[in-house]
DNA sequence: TGGAAATCTGAAAACGATTTCCGAAACTTT
DNA sequence: AAAGTTTCGGAAATCGTTTTCAGATTTCCA
């Protein structure tokens, strides 16, 4: 039905000719009221609508942008990502997901696909462990890409949205310090992912700066799966002396880290202090209510798509090249004690 | 660079033909070995890939599917999608995902936008409150769809997956009554969202059966927002007298009515019994646990993408038009107590 | 009123593949 | 050696648009 009206059956109703109607039908100058409205009846009349793929293969644009990530199963992914497809959507680009489903290897597959579906943008939220073949493919194909909490790439039309993970960090560190916390764990994602590494040199530094050693043993790598972080956690907690305080650095780290401390019998904001990354709808309504470190993903999402859009507009023009966002340290109860420590030492 | 290679530059660099290149490339007969290797290798070299939209424009097929949500944020929507695309992507097809952000009017504007992007199939899990509309287009454009938990489409090439919930919300609703609820509440999504009138219809029967007449205060309906939820749920626990237990119907609702229990200092699993729909991280996480009505969300997207790729293979043939899957009543402590009333009123 | 300029319009060439048709080789078979 | 079969090249049509080019018409001004 409304696949077959073609611009040639709008043109013969119309009784006009065929680069009439596309003129007419593209805002083109030099084209009469007369002819111009005609058409449109015509085309209306047809419920005419010209064909995707014809159109995209003559201007060489196909409006859409390719949207990668490591799992949108993944809430704080999922909700930067509806963020972002709002903004495209309302510019007129439409967006195809591919989810590498947390394999560093499928990463550089994905991003083939996209580009080979001649994509206009690409924008990469994958957690790929070894980024440097991906990150060489966005390089060399020339695509407007702004990357997600991801190390910067050299390139004409590549942006990056980062969050600034290590100040907050540095300040829950500090935090949990002030509270009589010595042994301070931290689980953490793949360490090739780019937040980890932020977060975690930011962990170490505020140890430092609090004049703790740090303790090799006290931080741990976990995948993206609950039953890794949950084992990793499983292990932290076995650690003697056990630790007092736990950073957990992603809401999949966070799922099995509680899983593990329900395991072992211990209740967070009494036994252990517990930290999060990313507040999701399970850390407000834990009880106790968990410490995070908040940030605004809707405005990550969005910033991205203003970023990409803008660099595919402006092609290779001067615009900011990598934007860091704020992030917010919010104290709950989950972290809001002083540690027994404290008092058995002091 | 990658874009650069075309058919012809393959056939020059291979000293043969186009049509030699094509027919090697796509695997025709009557091609010797010799040229195809030949083919292949400058193909490789070049590292070309044959021009999708070119492609899909001659083929008249885009090996895309199209995929509407009413938010990709809901966590049980992203993990049915996620398993769909999984499945998709293996049998190379590319998804463009999008989201009506849960407004009905958006709906239709949104599979319009699909089908003129010439997708080969759909797969719909919108949660639109006045689905006639889009059921007419979808009916009308003769697209293979793939209907997510919604009423069944009459059309040739248009499917089904459901999930049952009716009979776990009967098996929940006597659990209750079991365990000598009375006053039992039910919050459901928008009233004209299947499965929110499935459930809401089984909860109806199901206190029928046990000789427990319906009381209609007793039962309220929100939009997909938890505020909206939360303020249904307040409304709800305000009443004479207060329900002692609590069907919620779907995880954003589950969301805005734990916050209202927390706001009026109800403790779950001892002043109020909870019931909710889908297991997600946090109804296995809450303290105490939450009773939940379990489906398997993968196989769930795993089946509509079967679906929906059998119905564009056989054109037309004789299929299953619609599959209900089951459910899964698990009793968890939030549910498993006795209710005080019997003791008072026994 | 004549001619330059502005405005309209249609035919045809792209875009990059697939496909068809035909004919020329090369090879096999009788 | 004639006939038949396979293999391949070349040219051209097709998919449905946009865009260029040039011709046709009108408008404008001296």
């Amino acid at each position: 039905m409304s696949q077959k009206a073609t611009i040639h059956d709008v043109a013969h109703h119309a009784r006009v000719s065929v680069s009439s109607v596309s003129r007419a039908l593209n805002n083109y100058p030099h084209v009469s009221e007369a002819l111009k409205t005609r058409v449109v009846e015509a085309a209306e009349e047809l419920d005419y609508q010209p064909a995707f793929l014809a159109h995209s293969l003559r201007r060489g644009e196909t409006n859409s942008i390719g949207f990668l990530v490591g799992s949108i199963a993944n809430p704080v992914i999922s909700t930067i990502y509806e963020a972002a497809a709002e903004a495209l959507a309302t510019n007129g680009y439409a967006v195809t997901l591919v989810s590498s489903r947390n394999q560093a290897d499928l990463d550089i597959a994905c991003l083939r696909l996209l580009a080979s579906r001649q994509v206009s943008g690409l924008i990469v939220s994958s957690a790929s462990e070894s980024p440097e073949p991906s990150r060489r493919f966005i390089q060399e194909t020339n695509i407007p890409t702004a990357l997600l909490d991801r190390e910067p790439v050299d390139g004409e039309r590549v942006f990056a949205v980062q969050s600034d993970h290590e100040s907050s960090v540095r300040k829950a560190v500090l935090h949990l310090v002030e509270n009589g916390h010595r042994n301070i764990g931290f689980i953490g994602g793949p360490q090739g992912f780019y937040p980890t590494q932020q977060r975690f040199r930011a962990y170490q530094e505020a140890l430092a700066e609090a004049g703790i050693p740090p303790r090799s043993e006290l931080a741990r790598f976990a995948s993206f799966t609950e039953t890794d972080a949950f084992a990793e956690a499983l292990l932290l907690m076995r650690n003697r002396p056990q630790p007092s305080a736990l950073i957990v650095a992603g809401n999949i780290i966070l799922i099995g880290a509680l899983q593990a401390l329900q395991d072992r019998q211990l209740t967070v904001g009494r036994d252990i202090a517990l930290v999060a990354c990313d507040d999701i709808h399970l850390t407000q309504l834990y009880r106790p209510p968990v410490t995070v470190i908040r940030r605004d993903l809707n405005l990550l999402g969005k910033t991205a798509a203003r970023l990409l859009l803008q660099g595919i507009a402006n092609n290779g023009n001067r615009t900011d090249r990598v934007i860091k966002l704020p992030t917010q340290l919010v104290i709950r109860e989950s972290s809001d004690y002083l540690c027994d420590e404290l008092f058995t030492r002091g």
